[in-house]
RNA sequence: GCGGCUGUAGCUCAGCUGGUAGUAGCGCCAGAUUGUGGUUCUGGAUGUCGCGGGUUCAAACCCCGCCAGCCGCCCCA
């Protein structure tokens, strides 16, 4: 049998109708603040993702699909906001008037080992906001992100900020980490030992109870930020503040890819696992420089992990069938498909039975959860009418054509 | 990439210290006379016990390898 490659997987109905809802809430949450959609392709040149998110990290060192294509080296993507920066670069949207506001929905790869909340073939819910290096696009673009979060049914979740300064303050803090880390390192976790070399920053993410008291005394790079750092980060938190957004300041919030500064983001939900981050953003004013703009167009975004929020968010309820036509003959189901197709394009469901037996009809109309059955048998025909079933309550009544639509009603 | 756990009918699972699987539950199919579902009753189908080797007279049960899933690490969405 041949499956579903590893970390990838089919999402089947019913499923697939709580991926609609939370993308229909996405959608319309991005239209009232201004987001219009954009589409980059799946494909990519390896080179974008080297230079926008940098060797060092994770996802580019070893977790890229990437072959040789008649001597071109491309990748399937694994975010999208460098290809949307490549975009923007691409079709000189720096020349459209104000800030350019975009999302996008769609699948990522990454090759990593598969496990709960984490897949090969993975779908991000995302936005950017490029040309715009005031604190206050920050504000708007978390607000946006929370409001997506809620309106989609997640409660619960917690929202992290910091800022992890930029190119002056950044290494300056990282030297003065590397020092307080030298003495008390052998205390640490193994990990964290490792890390003390490797990246210290991310010794300030370790979750590791006993490390905790030695990492809480290491210094924070919030008191490390320069002169334009420290003010943008304050005028971001009253932004915040001024629209009643709740936060939580976590100075040892660290993201994984290099484009990041000042501003970085994540929302948290408890049932997620080891993977307890519904989404990541931040700040990335070099980003499109590194990529050859010729213009500075600093931006914020963000994206969400669809799988991660489908998961936390409430099914809700199944789609339901308005009507199930149940026929008897085939002069009645031919009568039936015209009925069908004009109750369709009234917008109700409508499902036409081929089964002349009229029980086994009335059996698959119940397994299929359908509201109401129209039964046309030869009496009905004879006198212009159906024979109209409330499912649910087991009413049954003879109905005109003209009074059906009305009768049903719809449902959604 | 590393470590741990798991892998039996469509689904959830049982299967004692090895003797070639279960009346299990749910689901599915067919019946309980003529044009009516949901409850009930009756009958039925389905598995190369994840795959491939090995040990054994004999393996779903033991050993090895592979694959997949889950959990954790790493990292991130």
């Amino acid at each position: 049998m041949i499956r579903a490659v590893k970390g990838t997987r089919d999402l089947l109905p019913p499923d697939t109708a709580v991926w609609n809802r939370v993308e229909k809430t996405a959608r319309e949450v991005f239209r009232a603040y201004n987001y219009h959609e954009i589409r980059t392709p799946i494909l990519e040149e390896e080179q974008l993702f080297v230079r926008g998110v940098g060797t060092e990290t994770d996802i580019v060192s070893k977790e890229m699909y990437a072959f040789d294509d008649h001597g071109t080296r491309l990748v399937l993507r694994p975010e999208n906001t460098a290809s949307v920066i490549r975009a923007y670069i691409e079709h000189r949207l720096d020349q459209k008037p104000g800030i350019q506001k975009l999302y996008y929905i769609g699948p990522m790869f990454r090759r990593e080992r598969p496990q709960k909340g984490r897949y090969r073939q993975f779908f991000q819910i995302g936005a950017e906001a490029i040309g715009s290096d005031s604190p206050f696009t920050d504000a708007e673009v978390i607000e946006l992100v929370a409001e997506i979060l809620s309106r989609a049914g997640l409660s619960g979740f917690h929202m992290l900020i910091n800022s992890v300064g930029c190119k002056e303050c950044r290494p300056v803090f990282v030297a003065k980490l590397k020092e307080a880390l030298q003495p008390v390192a052998p205390q640490l976790c193994t990990d964290c030992q490792r890390r003390t070399e490797t990246n210290p920053l991310r010794v300030l993410d370790c979750k590791v109870p006993e490390d905790q008291p030695l990492i809480d005394a290491l210094p924070s790079i919030l008191d490390s930020l320069c002169g334009i750092c420290a003010p943008h980060f304050a005028a971001v938190q009253t932004y915040l503040q001024d629209r009643g957004i709740p936060y939580e300041i976590k100075p040892r919030l660290v993201r994984g890819l290099d484009y990041y500064m000042r501003t970085t983001f994540e929302a948290v939900h408890g049932n997620l696992g080891a993977q307890n981050s519904v989404l990541g953003g931040g700040r990335y004013d070099g980003l499109a420089e590194s990529l050859g703009s010729k213009v500075h167009s600093p931006g914020i975004g963000f994206s969400i992990g669809e799988d991660r929020l489908v998961m936390t968010v409430d099914a809700g309820e199944p789609e339901v069938l308005d009507l199930f036509v149940a026929t008897m003959g085939n002069a009645a189901l031919r009568h039936a498909g015209s009925l069908a197709k004009e109750l369709r394009r009234d917008g109700l469901s409508v499902e036409v039975s081929t089964d002349a037996k009229l029980k086994r009809a009335m059996e698959l109309a119940n397994k299929l959860g359908t509201r109401y059955v129209a039964i046309l048998g030869e009496d009905e025909i004879a006198a212009g009418e159906y024979s109209l079933k409330n499912m649910l309550t087991g009413e049954q009544e003879r109905v005109k054509r003209e009074d059906l639509l009305q009768r049903i009603g719809k449902k959604n």
